[in-house]
DNA sequence: TTGTATGCGTTATCAT
DNA sequence: ATGATAACGCATACAA
């Protein structure tokens, strides 16, 4: 017998099991005031007919869709892939379902985020931006439900998760200084004026190597330039053909400090015995680059799910949440994960 | 002036201009025969009252949402995050956004991927399953669109999209046999019974030795396992405790590859001069990894835009394409790509 | 070139 | 416990 293409609907349920539309939703929504034999009937028809409820018809209705939409820059870089993986889950667990977008550090694709029909046909959005910053704070008014993600935009008229950058970036270093090393190149800093990532966490080295009394020789400083693997070897490579020495090297992210161990491991540079490097988000790939390679873990899973929860409360859906409650900052702490890349091998 | 929190209709838009709902209808959707004057009072009167269209009633009214559902094991294994760029980039050059779902090798959540309520919300499915194969294929016989992805399901009755993994599987053994390699190990060798990938590049993989006249030694063949880091290296682990002395390692994609080379790095075994290794996938890790790892790319790219055009022309949005087509299957061209895991410093 | 009327499939408000 | 009917916001025959 052949299917029927198009899908049978809740008239049609009623017909065949006799009864009224509202009946139908009533078995449909769980309505738990109902006979058992008007139930089984139309469950029967349901069953028989094939019918599934339009999600488009309910959301219409009730003017909600389910779904949320997580902008990044792009899921092929690690870390974004893993904390779409993370933001996915945590949306699961609540009933949404995540939409995806990738902006692809496009500064006209990130504004068209915040543009008023950004939040259309979802209910809200988490986002995770690059080029839009705190010059654009008023950008982050809009009339949907959102929530930034990983940046740090202070005083932005909006939710925001992120993490401790400037203790992040003071942990690298005091790691390193810790572990004996003096001559600190860092890796990663942004030419961006304002509160990147990059910024807050050079800041927080550059208060490390302060409060130790190590100088930092601007020659040991490197970059600007994406976050990606061969930035980091190119950057690397720019280092020590100008003659730099360094024994220790601070990379902003982990896949700046996956591309400089690369290149010092093509040049046949000892980490960490001749130099010692330490990256920033724990993707997993550090745990298993040659050698492990050191690095900050800034809870991404604890991050994706303060940020879908906070999104869930300004959607609407926590009846305990006072929506009048002004934009919110949380920061999540962070550890530091010690691996090869600067302790060295350890008896294996 | 406090934004009013519910969002402008059309027919606040028409009552504002002074026109017919039909008016603001056709303004928004571009309708070209419309008189100047009405068309910049619409406009006008639009943007005064920050109207945005609804996207659940158009799709409501159309009968079709725009979304597609992409379906993988999991985001942050690093081929399906760049498996995913990949599908977003391509489902947004056809105006479609990618909704996200994971199923984590769980046989039951991909199951339920196949019931006929997992099309709903999205006009078509691409699905890259697991444990769900040749053994279920008429599980694969659904009422919307429906795009295997990646895996081998052969004579499915749906659309199907895959690389030639035999092939691919064959090349890899080659590659090592011609770079005079004869005590070839196996790592990533499944237990199902099934067509997976596994199976698929073990038989090619078992050609080409064969062809060769070269013994595949069964204590050379590692597996079952996830695909992931931490069991490549176990695997590669467990071979070397048992004694074996292979000269050449082919895994079946590359986590198991990065696993097993870090594994061999942690013992100081030198790659590729006492075991070559070579992988599977072409993600970008494998070529920052010390020492960069030769592999297979799959044309992940190609896999993705012709996944999504054989979507679109099931959901019969292309008008050329003739809807009583049976089921097609698309076996993308790969090719080798060497690196130093297999060949060695190249006067870098 | 523009307006009128109807329906997409559902849920909600009243009834009974 | 169930039914009749009216929205939700939009697009489209059809009419003018």
């Amino acid at each position: 017998m052949a299917r029927s293409r198009a899908s049978a609907t809740m008239k049609d349920v009623a017909r065949a099991a006799g009864v009224s539309l509202k009946t139908v939703s009533n078995v449909v929504n769980g309505y738990p005031y109902l006979s058992p034999a008007t139930k089984a009937r139309v469950e029967e028809a349901i069953s028989s007919l094939g019918y599934r409820v339009n999600v488009t018809a309910r959301n219409l209705r009730q003017g909600s869709t389910g779904l949320i939409k997580l902008v990044v820059p792009e899921l092929r870089i690690p870390y974004f892939g893993e904390l779409a993986d993370s933001v996915v889950e945590a949306a699961g667990r609540r009933g949404l379902t995540v939409l995806l977008q990738q902006h692809r550090y496009d500064r006209e694709a990130e504004l068209g985020v915040l543009r008023s029909d950004g939040g259309s046909q979802v209910d809200g959005v988490l986002f995770s931006p690059v080029h839009v910053g705190q010059a654009d704070a008023e950008a982050f008014r809009v009339d949907f439900p959102l929530v930034i993600l990983g940046e740090s935009i202070f005083g932005a008229p909006c939710d925001h998760v992120s993490m401790r950058n400037i203790e992040g970036g003071r942990a690298q270093v005091e790691h390193l200084l810790g572990l004996g090393r003096r001559r600190i190149a860092i890796i990663g800093l942004s030419d961006v004026p304002d509160v990147s990532s990059s910024r807050l966490r050079h800041k927080g080295a550059v208060a490390a190597l302060e409060a130790a009394g190590v100088a930092l020789d601007p020659a040991l400083v490197a970059g600007p330039g994406p976050w990606v693997r061969p930035v980091g070897a190119r950057l690397m490579a720019d280092l020590l053909d100008s003659g730099a020495r360094p024994d220790g090297v601070v990379c902003y992210n982990d896949a700046l400090a996956l591309g400089a161990v690369h290149e010092l491991s093509r040049r046949g540079v000892r980490v960490p015995d001749d130099i010692a490097v330490i990256g920033f988000d724990n993707v997993e790939e550090t745990n298993y680059s040659w050698p492990p390679i050191s690095t900050i873990d800034p809870g991404r899973e604890t991050i994706a799910a303060a940020a879908v929860a906070m999104l869930v409360e300004r959607i609407g859906l926590e009846q305990s949440f006072d929506p009048s409650t002004g934009p919110r900052e949380l920061l999540v702490d962070f550890r530091l994960v010690a691996r090869q890349s600067t302790l060295g091998a350890t008896g294996g």
